[in-house]
DNA sequence: AATTGAAAAATTGTCTTACAATCTGGCATC
DNA sequence: GATGCCAGATTGTAAGACAATTTTTCAATT
């Protein structure tokens, strides 16, 4: 054996998928709920009870329970022992936290960018910008959120680092829901549009300091925007009470 | 009801930990097998069985499974459907990639650091890296890893960013084993304390520039080191075959 | 009227058992 | 040496059970 030489050289089909289509229960019912919590379904301060959600998902606890772990792994829920799974309150500390890291991560992930994109990324990219431009000018919320999604998950796929991409998909899931509040501010949305094209033609030009500051001037207007909710969102609480 | 004042105030105690103490199962085995890894008790590639796991922690299956997917929300295992779990084998590149997202991390740890840190951080933080300077002139392995790791947490409770501690300790988390053979490569322990000292005077003297920039120098340092096994291993493998 | 205390109900934490689906490895066959 | 098939091992999921704990209810007390 020793010394044998092989004839013939097979593919290393370890890695091959099997059955790429088949995903797990748990993979579905963690799908969902991060859907619920990102698109506001479930409100900041709700309990999740198990032996509702395994009724509504027409699931058992035991799967339930296991997706419950994920979310709770990525700070998407919080367990309290013995009282269960809710949607966390994020304070605004922790939210401007959340906005100095994306600053950086999403400085670097432009810096990156503009270094390594290609013909087929800009394209992509022109083409979130414009979808972005013909929302803001229809005025249509939707249209403006999923134009912004995308414009930023071509930057992410493209700048070379799947680590950024991973924190800061993870970051965004916890604060989506400031975005969709912030970006209805009056004329957040026409700043919005100047910035994003400031770093479009950053990256344009493979110019990478400037890729870098207008991401982080972009995520700084928008921790302003937040900001300015969150006093809003406290003044009519003190008002209520 | 509209309008009334309450004569009295409470205090909220809703957030009053009522058993700091107790902790679940669950958590217990999360904590053991991330202590595991981390320790290199198992190795990159090793598969997780589930029911060996079970009669050697004592816990039922669903426990254990709980346990796995809150591991592998923090990347720390990869769940193969049907196949189970096991430690991931981490490629160069995304290694690489963890480093360059520590040298920013760190870095702005550091510089927040060193604005905000006070007289009682500063003494930790000299204490460690006495500690650390002691065991590399006794070379001892063990007490350098824990000096470092000291050092770290004191910079990273002390930057004023939860965010940037949560994302950092899971980076570490995924690399550690990097870290302990990277650091017994000869030399790379003087090097290292030379890199520590230089971030701990940029602090002392409250440079947030030169903080940045030493904490980065120190992973690009450690990255390299960390290449340099990862050649050496590869090597050795072809080697093999 | 507000507070206290205890019983009742709801909910979670954990284990056990069960079984179908899928993967792995060995054996016979070509 | 390659192919096909079967048995064993392992995972995915469900269901049931029960103790521990929290929350609620409600009557008794100050």
């Amino acid at each position: 054996m020793v010394g044998k030489v092989k004839k013939t050289r097979k593919a290393d089909l370890t890695r091959f998928p099997k059955r790429m289509d088949r995903r797990t229960v748990q993979q579905e019912i963690t799908e969902k709920l991060r859907e619920a919590i990102f698109t506001g379904i479930f409100q900041p301060g709700d309990r999740l009870v198990e032996a509702d959600l395994c009724a509504l998902l027409n699931v058992s606890r035991p799967s339930l329970r296991e997706a419950m772990r994920s979310l709770h792994a990525e700070r998407l829920i919080e367990i309290i022992p013995n009282r269960g799974p809710q949607v966390p309150i994020l304070s605004w500390d922790s939210a401007d936290e959340i906005y100095a890291v994306r600053a950086l991560l999403e400085g670097e992930a432009a810096a990156l960018c503009a270094e390594l994109i290609d013909d087929d990324g800009m394209a992509d990219l022109a083409r979130a910008l414009d979808d972005f431009r013909l929302a803001v000018e229809a005025d249509e919320a939707g249209g403006r959120l999923d134009a912004t999604t995308r414009f930023y998950a071509i930057i992410l796929s493209r700048c070379g680092n799947r680590i950024i991409e991973e924190l800061l998909s993870g970051l965004h899931a916890r604060i989506n829901f400031l975005r969709s509040r912030s970006m209805s501010l009056s004329g957040r949305s026409r700043e919005s549009l100047a910035e994003m094209t400031a770093i479009f033609s950053a990256i344009e030009d493979r110019d990478r300091n400037a890729a870098c500051a207008a991401a982080r001037q972009h995520v700084q207007n928008a921790r302003e925007a937040a900001r300015m909710t969150f006093e809003d969102k406290e003044a009519g609480e003190k008002a209520e009470a």
